[in-house]
DNA sequence: CGCCACGGCTGGCACGTTTTAATGAACGCC
DNA sequence: GGCGTTCATTAAAACGTGCCAGCCGTGGCG
């Protein structure tokens, strides 16, 4: 521990003051260190241990043009997949020096709007968003004042921007293939809100996998649209789906959480998995290889997407000449558990 | 949608240009309304839509000197005991307008020193921590800064300090003794390190109940320490106690993430649970009630953890004068579920 | 009528840093 | 010995906002 006292903040002018030189010549050895004589340099820093300085972001933020921050938008940190995500991007973002500030939407747009305004206001160097709805021209408007932009879990739309994202159409048709493959005839899909684009791309996906093996369109997969995305969504569909009393053979939810929810419900009104119904999720959460029964899941490479996306991102921010924007989609992976096992 | 077709950035000067004011008068819109006439503010407020001025927060934090963000220094973003804890903190500060900086230091010590420093660049207005480890001197370093400090998940240790806890001994009894209530006489306690304040907490109270239930003292609680506290852990660690064939007759984990990974090891050797082996986790997170075989924990508030622990925090900073500092201790509470079930 | 109070607004300085042009010192070269 | 060159450092001007002192005009009161 040092001799740090100063009670309040100490400035790059108390710095310079001490080890006899001008604030410029602190400014260069915090920024420019090569710039600086080695001895005068080992001078400095030495005064700012003692003094404890540590320089004032908002500060150089200001004189700077643009900070050292990154905002992260996301729909639902309560759900693994975010949070996954975050912590690739957290990793990659703290290594090259960079804070990264959290924005929750809880898939409403009005927070999410609100959120954006924070980070317009902190000025943040680059934004990651996984949009909650379709509005391409908002993210044009942040695109203009200046802030790079990344997707995370959505294709651009235009080329010249950035975007991580896995496919989602084939992870529906996988997930649908699996169900079809393991005897299932009429498939639900229970999904939340079809405004969500993944949602609509993982049905578009098994849409066409139950045209391929040449089941009934319509009666071939019964869509049941939830207003949210986690468990209870899922129980409270379970509990529809038995008290309408019509369960398919199968059934694909559009991620984890509904599916565990959903599992719980159909175990607690005695319907046997997989025997009764199979099921499959979307996301392969660490959880779903440990619930009641095992649950199959489509995995996509979630920390990897936040890894990735933010090293776009800031490569875009440290880079703007050399930049090329990439749009890089991945492929998802079916990972089969008790939860769809078809020795029936 | 509105013309800030500004490309740019557009400054208070700007705004003040267009509305025919003074800066000082836009500034006074921005922060004191009442100060300003009537139709002078929404002359101005006007301008401010159509010019798309949003505030530069850099420049305001350097010139009153505190921000608007505060940080949040956690332990591991993946467990959802945190991310509860986050999305608590995340509500509050976002309707005070607060931004919250998000680290996560995955139990590296060198990390979370680095988080600190990001968090003091950044000039954050309050810190939330919860602290990997037992070194009041760095907490108060930070508290000298005049960075408002309010402890999470771990009880302040002197009177001046806010602190938002959980009664972990409490817990610890509370889960031994329901485990013993069951019928076992030998118990495992598997756990992260015991420098961890929580883990050393919950063992204590776990001694507790098993001195008042009148067992051996030693044979009675074996312990088995991990290195982390996330379901790879817990898995090895059934692995490892399968391996040496000495089961206790119920194993009580730290957390739920190790619980889980333990079960799913146990249940893959067969070891039954809980006709076997008796298993309690800690924290009931949602997925526990999902497990294979739903699973009994110890539920602490979580997500009024967060919320209240901002709550703390933003008045501390905003009213610094009628602001009483609080030391809040919860009591955590026993879910029992199947996977401590008696009747064997 | 003169004076004061007050509401509403302006002007300008300060916050801590970065950056650029300028300054000084040291040095080799014609 | 003067001169250009290089290197290390300095002084000063921004960046955009918040705050304070002060200005002006109006209206009430003695």
């Amino acid at each position: 521990m040092s001799t740090g006292s100063t009670g309040g903040t100490v400035s790059i002018k108390e710095v310079a003051a001490r080890a006899g030189v001008s604030p410029g010549t602190v400014s260069n050895v915090l920024n420019r260190p090569h710039k600086v004589a080695a001895e005068t340099r080992t001078r400095v820093e030495k005064v700012i241990r003692e003094l404890g300085f540590v320089r004032h972001g908002s500060a150089s933020t200001l004189r700077a043009g643009h900070s050292r921050t990154i905002g992260l938008s996301v729909i639902d940190i309560g759900n693994p997949f975010f949070t996954d995500v975050a912590a690739g991007v957290e990793d990659v973002a703290s290594d090259l020096g960079y804070a990264v500030i959290l924005g929750n939407s809880s898939g409403d747009h009005a927070k999410e709007e609100r959120n954006l305004r924070v980070f317009a206001e902190q000025r943040v160097r680059g934004l990651l968003i996984t949009p909650s709805g379709e509005d391409p021209a908002r993210l044009d408007a942040i695109r203009d004042r200046g802030i790079s932009l990344v997707l995370v879990d959505h294709p651009a739309h235009r080329s010249d921007q950035c975007s991580v994202a896995v496919n989602d159409i084939t992870g529906g048709r996988t997930a649908a293939d699996h169900l079809i493959a393991g005897g299932a005839a009429r498939l639900a899909y229970v999904t939340g809100p079809l405004t969500i684009r993944q949602c609509l791309d993982r049905m578009t996906g098994a849409g066409q996998a139950v045209a391929a093996a040449g089941l009934d369109p319509v009666a071939g997969l019964e869509v049941v649209e939830m207003p949210a995305m986690n468990a209870r969504a899922g129980q409270r569909a379970a509990e529809k789906m038995v008290a309408e009393g019509r369960l398919p053979d199968a059934i694909f939810c559009a991620n984890d959480l509904l599916a565990l929810g959903l599992l719980r419900g159909l175990l607690q009104a005695g319907v046997r998995v997989p025997d009764d119904v199979a099921l499959i999720g979307y996301d392969d959460i660490d959880f779903a290889a440990a619930s009641a029964v095992s649950l199959s899941s489509i995995r996509q490479p979630t920390y990897k997407l936040g890894r990735i996306a933010t090293e776009l991102l800031l490569d875009e921010c440290d880079n703007p000449e050399s930049h090329a924007h990439q749009q890089i989609m991945f492929q998802p992976e079916l990972v089969a558990r008790e939860s769809t096992r078809r020795d029936r």
